[in-house]
DNA sequence: TTTGTTTCATATCAATTGCTATGAAATGAG
DNA sequence: CTCATTTCATAGCAATTGATATGAAACAAA
């Protein structure tokens, strides 16, 4: 028994995940999320609370859509090497969006807010963790099909390919062409036998 | 015939490099940079012209000491392996200033302004080309010092170097500790064989 | 249709932004 | 000392910021 809501959440916070992850947090103000979203004023606050709600609500968003996405390849069956390079030809995809070469939002974010926001900073390495364990699993299970030395060191392999992945959406965020991150990421896999 | 100045311009720059490097563009306002360096309104617009006048000059002065320390240890004798490793341990410290592990300027300024920023983006081009053909030099150096195979992909190895050295200053700054990026730049070392 | 509730569109708020103007203070030339 | 010049300290500017208030519009229950 009220007027409806001419929006729907998810796909409003789904726009204001982009707006934030093209222009970051400062450089985007309340206007440009209405006039992204196509939601009022009222309708964002009544969703999300405040500006930082809504930033920090597309950080979970960002999780739960490109973060899994990436994560999916990753697990997708196939020889390691191949599920690697196939990975980041993903992640690639991924952070290259309508609005540009946009890189990681998590990075971004990393750089931009989390040295000041707490909240902000707890999700990056929430996000970070999450990239890094799905990394191990994979080299387990590769270890344990013999793709890969049987003294490697799973976890710091793990982790330098996580950061790999931070290191690409960096690269094509600095506007760096393809290529060059292609082989960046060669020379990166070099380290991973 | 006139009154002097009270600030060293060189000293407020500076100054004000160390806040942009702390907090950013956006988020760095003309009173924090007044604050800052002690200088006023009308020595900063005398002196760099605009808010973003002298965050390109911060830019610039960040070149001639921070990259340049890092490029002159990079030289420093010795056997190519130790080198690197001094460099990169170098660079943790570069990075690590009294705001705290504020990371690398340039990394910071590639996410946060270069998108939106061609003359921005033009120096922070030219930084990682810098930085790049000093890890090159020192590459070939070692090349033929018989310390690297005959056949390795110097230009790859080089901007993988570079990157690398973008990826610690990420890493500090998400607030990873010490150890957690000298694990990651041994694994990248690794790949340089 | 009436009424109550919720959303919409917009006006408005105080605070902050980058930047400029203004007058007092500090110098050295005459 | 006088005075022209430059800097200092601070007040002020319009514009933008995040956030809220207001009244009209859109529903459903009665």
């Amino acid at each position: 028994m009220a007027r409806p809501k001419e929006f729907e959440p998810e796909e409003a916070l789904d726009k204001a995940m982009r707006q934030f992850w093209a222009k970051g947090y400062h450089d985007t103000s309340i206007r440009d999320l209405v006039a992204r979203t196509g939601v009022n004023y009222y309708g964002l606050y009544g969703e999300f609370d405040s500006k930082r709600g809504l930033f920090l609500a597309a950080l979970d968003r960002y999780r739960d859509t490109v973060t899994s996405a990436f994560v999916a390849e990753l697990n997708k069956p196939g020889p390691l090497t191949r599920s690697l390079s196939r990975a980041f030809h993903r992640l690639a995809a991924l952070m290259r969006t309508a609005d540009g070469r946009v890189g990681c939002l998590m990075a971004n974010t990393a750089v931009e807010v989390a040295p000041d926001d707490a909240d902000a900073a707890a999700k990056v390495q929430a996000h970070m963790k999450q990239v890094a364990d799905a990394f191990r699993a994979r080299l387990t299970q590769g270890q344990a099909a013999g793709e890969l030395s049987a003294d490697a060191d799973l976890d710091a392999l793990a982790e330098f390919l996580a950061t790999t992945a931070y290191s690409a959406g960096f690269l094509l965020r600095a506007g760096r062409d393809d290529a060059f991150v292609r082989r960046h990421v060669r020379t990166a896999l070099s380290a991973v036998r």
